[in-house]
DNA sequence: GCTTGACATCAACAATGGTTGAACGTCGAG
DNA sequence: CTCGACGTTCAACCATTGTTGATGTCAAGC
């Protein structure tokens, strides 16, 4: 059994995300990614660091909220598998499409009858 | 052809909408709707204003800005018809199941082949 | 072992989407 | 005509999602 590596600086996590350094510390600030430190109080980032990142921003397109998203990927192990990956992925794909989903109910709702959007 | 009627107080459409008058007063200031003033300076609305912040809302949540669904309704003329709305609708469905599909697409490129997210 | 770039914290700023409060104007029912 | 409910503007404030800059520390290469 392998044991979690962090090793990643933010400035790493950053490269491979796409995002800036700030950004990556907001992220860890609130929940969408963990860190420990270094002796000298540095942040040391896992490999899942970066690919949560990059599937957070995807999500945030279809209006999930950080929190939402922190909350989605606290299923998420440390060192996480295809299997937990694809989970997430399932689940915000759900998410997304019940939105739409939700918006195509409300618009039809709303646009339909004699009424129209109550609207004479 | 009747004539457009401005008829509506910014607490009527409030009400109608269900949303504060401060946000009806926002969503004037941004374009969302549109009012005419009374020789007192008061905002009057037409009947859409209140289905335009109920369309609004929804589609908030599928991660519209309010700048984006303004430049939708943009297209809307005054007293739209059902055929206006139709159209409306049918572009804020598109524009939210094209978000989830990106998110779908990404997601599956991200977790499939061997790096699985870039992921060892 | 010293320098230099990357890291740390903290506060301020920015844009989006509003809410709240102060101070004042309007309108319609009595 | 007056009174209260509702309207007006403006500035300040809130949360969210970050960026920027000041100031200071750490660590890796020379």
């Amino acid at each position: 059994m392998t044991v979690t590596a962090y090793t990643k600086s933010v400035g790493e996590v950053a490269a491979e995300s796409g995002v800036a350094a700030s950004a990556v510390r907001f992220y860890e600030q609130h929940g969408v990614i963990t860190a420990v430190r270094t002796q000298g109080d540095q942040r040391r980032f896992d490999d899942s660091a970066a690919c949560r990142i990059r599937v957070a921003k995807v999500a945030q397109r279809v209006g999930l909220t950080i929190r939402e998203i922190a909350d989605i990927f606290a299923a998420l192990p440390p060192d996480p598998q295809p299997a937990d990956w694809g989970r997430v992925a399932d689940t915000l794909v759900a998410e997304a499409e019940a939105r739409a989903a939700a918006l195509r109910t409300h618009l039809a709702a709303m646009c339909s009858g004699a009424r129209l959007c109550d609207l004479a």
